[in-house]
DNA sequence: GTTTATTATCGTAATAATACGATAAAGAAC
DNA sequence: GTTCTTTATCGTATTATTACGATAATAAAC
């Protein structure tokens, strides 16, 4: 019965909620580190680093990619993801803004 | 089968990925705005302006307490949430430090 | 003490996320 | 063309999340 009430939201909380999920598990962090530090991006150097099978890091890394925080090319045996710095960027920039209206908004609660 | 794997990773990403979650739902995000414009942190009110059900909201104050971007008093008839700024500072460097880290990484990847 | 108002918890149902083995797909190497 | 290597997808099982009605709990109001 719980159909999703996300309709009911503004739209840029719910974009940012989610990019945030998107980061939300320690394999998607780990696999952004990993990629910032390899100068070919091939999904197999990142299936060595993390420690789950390869079905489970191919599905981590197809959830970055839907969530745009990474874009990759198939190219038959070898695929190659990069960062999306551009999105990395807004995701950051989202949950600043998000922390500084809170601050500006704050009353004296609490 | 699939039991948790989180203690496979480090205790930094596992912290960060929580904090994340905790906001990755566009109710909670709504809910912190919602009570950093309040001056009484009551939460009827957050109920009044969350469209989800009583129980619903009161879930996910439950989950944003426990990743401690919350903290509440209950007495009685009435409990008051209200933002727990060093946390939510927290989870804010926190990522912004996850970002700089990245960019500092960066090889010619891409 | 009884009622009222407010919030938490329980029970439950539906959906999403997590994890992996097995298999497919696709180009490289032979 | 066959084999090998690498990655994606499928199927499936388990667990977690989301959502809400109903009920309990708690203190104030009467």
């Amino acid at each position: 019965m719980p159909k999703s009430k996300l309709y009911l939201f503004k739209k840029t909380e719910v974009q940012l909620a989610n990019l945030l999920k998107a980061l939300s598990h320690p394999a998607r962090i780990a696999i952004l580190s990993t990629l910032s530090k390899r100068t070919e991006c091939v999904c197999g150097e990142v299936v060595n680093v993390i420690p789950l099978a390869q079905a489970t890091v191919s599905q981590h890394l197809k959830a970055l990619k839907s969530a745009g925080l990474i874009s990759g090319e198939f190219e038959g045996p070898k695929s190659s993801y990069c960062l999306n710095w551009k999105n990395i960027e807004e995701l950051s920039s989202m949950l600043e803004d998000l922390v500084t209206t809170l601050k500006n908004n704050q009353q004296r609660c609490c």
